[in-house]
DNA sequence: CGAATCTTTGAAAGACGTCAACATTGGTGG
DNA sequence: CCACCAATGTTGACGTCTTTCAAAGATTCG
């Protein structure tokens, strides 16, 4: 058997941007097998949906699988957009840095998740660092076959673009949620739409790990905020924390507390 | 001379959204007549670029143009898509209203900008409210063209991606600033943004005139925040206030305050 | 077992929103 | 054309929510 482990840091950068792959023997404990789009499960949610039985035969010999370890960046903001990755399987962040270093988490994506299509269909540079929350599965799809399907399929244009249109809600929201709300506001819309979005794990918590600096990175606080806010809550029984597992016992309050207009985050 | 005199209010919203028009006898001094998308000097810097001249000629037939006073809303939050607007003239914003009364301005549109492509797209609703800043022609397209348009022209629909793309670059943006920035880092990134959008009047200022709330409202902070702001940079020569009108003195000091990461507001 | 990373807590300073009173402006009807 | 009222703008005082800084525990991973 072949595994495809991947290289750290810029180099594995380089190596998924450029949709090349370094074989070797190792230890990954998971198969990083070429997967099929026809085969794929997540084709019903994913913005492939459109696409007739030949794209997608014809999809099999261009793109690639990647396999990313936890850490990795998958693509770095300003670099030239190769492509699109669909997220087969695991959790990714993207986020921006800014001038003085700290950095604003822009979505976290999973399993049938399109990333990078923004991009690709603007100005050419990626908008945002990609990393890896957990090691996962990312496909790429070269952006040439990518403008092929958009002129010969509208109704993948239009899908793609819905996609978009989504994100920009998502966006225009958290701009909204963020402004007018307070940390404890803000806080409690993430949770709740995190909880939504990732599921629940086996202990009930939200099935998403993430550093206290990452949470309040979402929610434009800082981590000293989030944490007294989660200890607040703690108190009330209205979170139960363990580590970075976070369950939420009492929904309804975490509900008043997020507001009326928290749709999402 | 026929003159098109729009109705104030619901009953006004109501014609212009279902691409109605009221035809009466009035003083308005601005000739409401209709114009051809192919003579429209905007068409190189729209979304409408990229059609053919026989498909713009089609547009004749369906489209129509508005005229819309002051303060008049165009349509209403959550109500259905009935097509695309473009502005021909005038300024118009974008905003939400929130559970509790106030209102958050998303965008300030202004000649040759696309309105409602994103709820044309989505799903079928519009997701903001429309107001004239000032008295404006709008022209409508009906939704069910623009799907025509899409599927039987592919650049026409990578331009409107395009345009969408841009949009959540703004929306994201928009979002990172109100998040990691102070209200007057906020206000000095929205003036410049403002200035390098609408451009100068005569005098120098900007060439948008809003109220201290709707100034304030775009960059998510009180009134008096705002206010207080506004003057405080005065007594430091770094605008001169008129009115409504701001004319930005100390361009140099101004960016320096909005920081670095102020591409757009 | 360290070293690095991540988490927690406290104290103090500052930014911003709220409230309330008042000034100014613009538009409307008499 | 003027008076008046509603909308808009201004200012001060005050309280609260957040951030910042600092220091110390806890956890993770090699």
């Amino acid at each position: 058997v072949t595994w495809i482990i991947p290289l750290q840091g810029k180099q594995a950068h380089l190596c998924s941007a450029y949709g090349l792959r370094t074989v070797r023997q190792g230890k990954l404990n998971k198969k990083a097998c070429h997967i099929d789009c026809e085969d794929c499960a997540q084709l019903q949610i994913a913005a492939f949906r459109s696409l007739k039985p030949e794209e997608l035969r014809a999809l099999r010999g261009c793109k690639s699988t990647n396999s990313v370890r936890r850490k990795q960046i998958i693509f770095h903001e300003n670099d030239s957009v190769r492509g699109l990755h669909c997220i087969h399987e695991g959790k990714v962040k993207l986020y921006k840095t800014l001038d003085d270093g700290s950095t604003q988490i822009l979505k976290i994506a999973k399993a049938a998740d399109l990333i990078g299509y923004r991009g690709l269909i603007g100005d050419g540079k990626y908008i945002a660092t990609c990393e890896a929350l957990e090691d996962s599965l990312v496909c790429f799809i070269p952006k040439e076959r990518v403008f092929e399907l958009i002129s010969h399929n509208p109704r993948f244009a239009m899908d793609l673009m819905a996609k978009i249109a989504e994100d920009i809600s998502e966006a225009e929201n958290r701009s909204i949620n963020f402004l007018q709300k307070s940390s404890k506001e803000r806080l409690a819309g993430a949770l709740l739409f995190l909880e939504k979005s990732f599921g629940l794990a086996a202990d009930g918590s939200i099935d998403l790990l993430l550093t206290r600096e990452e949470l309040a990175g979402l929610t434009g606080n800082v981590m000293e905020t989030a944490i007294r806010i989660l200890h607040g809550w703690e108190a009330e029984g209205i979170v139960a924390l363990n580590r970075k597992r976070i369950r939420i016992t009492d929904r309804d309050k975490m509900i008043s507390i997020a507001g009326v207009n928290s749709t999402l985050m």
